[in-house]
DNA sequence: TCCCGGTTGGACCAGACCGTCCAAACGGCT
DNA sequence: AGCCGTTTGGACGGTCTGGTCCAACCGGGA
């Protein structure tokens, strides 16, 4: 359970699990997914996953686990080479293109998670929280690399604007899936930019409207 | 189902259901909160379940339409009277209180239902979406009053500000139940309504650094 | 070749699940 | 009192659930 699989083709198998898992839960809920359905969906026996897993608490941290990397995966390579504005927007243009593609639905796996999980277990809401603070250290990054290169004031609070991103990020995305479009997010998105941009030093030469409606 | 109970008795069996049944599906989520459940919380039994909502998936609309009503009622009553920047303020403040009550646990009913429900159950995400929709109007009304007093310029998009005002309470939310501190609410409420202001007619002095730290 | 830990298949269990059913109790009428 | 639709209680069935158990299988090392 704590330990990876010793050989080849038990660490396939364990993959092989946790991936299939990880579209169930996505699609269904942690607690609407069955293990029988893994064992299904994985082609695997039950005695695999309870090998691997322990119980089904061990198999949803361990999707947990992975949707986490997934995401902080892609979002870690998009935010580390941010150094200008347009950089940034290209990184938000990047997302809002993913959730068009897929008319909303899913949203943020880890986001969705958290809003399932996290009054429910303790432990999962501990690795969710996490999750966040390497996103938000993603973020930060990014924050301070614009900073760096004189985009952003000396005295900006990084750790707030931080938090505004996130929060726009999660906020549209959960907008996006009910309503199945991805406006809110753009919207959302364009709205933590233009703010970021509010704390440049040299201050734009006026305010810039709203450009998208929601 | 469809209708209401034609007597009093009946009435206040069916709201003793909803909410009891509410109340568990705010904390257990809706796919983990079985019938035999509600009818122990509500000390009711099931085929009074069965009598007035046909099925489990009529209790959980039942159930949506019920957090809805709490969620919008408070919502509106906070935001009908909002004329002023302090008045807004005071609504922000209002959440990140009842938020830090409860230390961030449970977040917002619509928007947990929301995460867990938009992508199973395409009717119940006609119900939620509707509700986001209530919402918006209700934030987009207390925008166009603010901007009917002079506070926010006539050419502003009050529909793109209205989508990230929502958004930043709903990111806000999921950031604060998951690391269980209001922080992260007060920070996005905060930002929120610093980029609104930087729509006023007559920007002010200069741009104010952001107070709060996430 | 034998051995042995890691791996696999699937029958099996006890309890929980949703939903059905029917008979009884209730309560406002006339 | 007598009636009738509404409301109530809870036993019951068939299915699904998480979890256990054990026998078989595999593959590399000696």
């Amino acid at each position: 359970m704590g330990t990876l699989p010793p050989t080849a083709q038990g660490r396939a198998t364990r993959d092989r699990i946790v991936e299939a898992a990880a579209r169930l839960v996505a699609d269904q809920g942690a607690s609407a997914t069955s293990v029988d359905d893994v064992t299904a969906a994985a082609d695997a026996s039950k005695s695999q996953i309870y090998h691997y897993f322990g119980d089904k608490h061990g198999l949803v941290e361990a999707v947990i686990e992975h949707q986490a990397a997934m995401v902080l995966g892609f979002q870690a390579r998009l935010l580390a080479s941010v150094r200008s504005w347009d950089e940034l927007e290209r990184w938000r243009d990047a997302m809002v293109q993913t959730v068009a593609q897929q008319r909303g639905r899913g949203g943020c796996p880890v986001g969705t998670l958290a809003a399932a999980l996290s009054d429910t277990d303790e432990d999962l809401r501990g690795l969710l929280s996490d999750a966040f603070t390497t996103w938000r250290d993603a973020i930060g990054g990014a924050l301070r690399s614009l900073r760096d290169n004189g985009l952003l004031a000396e005295d900006a609070d990084l750790d707030a604007l931080t938090t505004i991103v996130l929060s726009a990020i999660q906020g549209g995305l959960l907008l996006s899936k009910t309503s199945r479009d991805a406006t809110p997010l753009r919207v959302a998105l364009d709205g933590a930019i233009t703010h970021l941009k509010s704390y440049a030093p040299e201050p734009p030469r006026r305010r810039a409207p709203s450009r998208a409606r929601g």
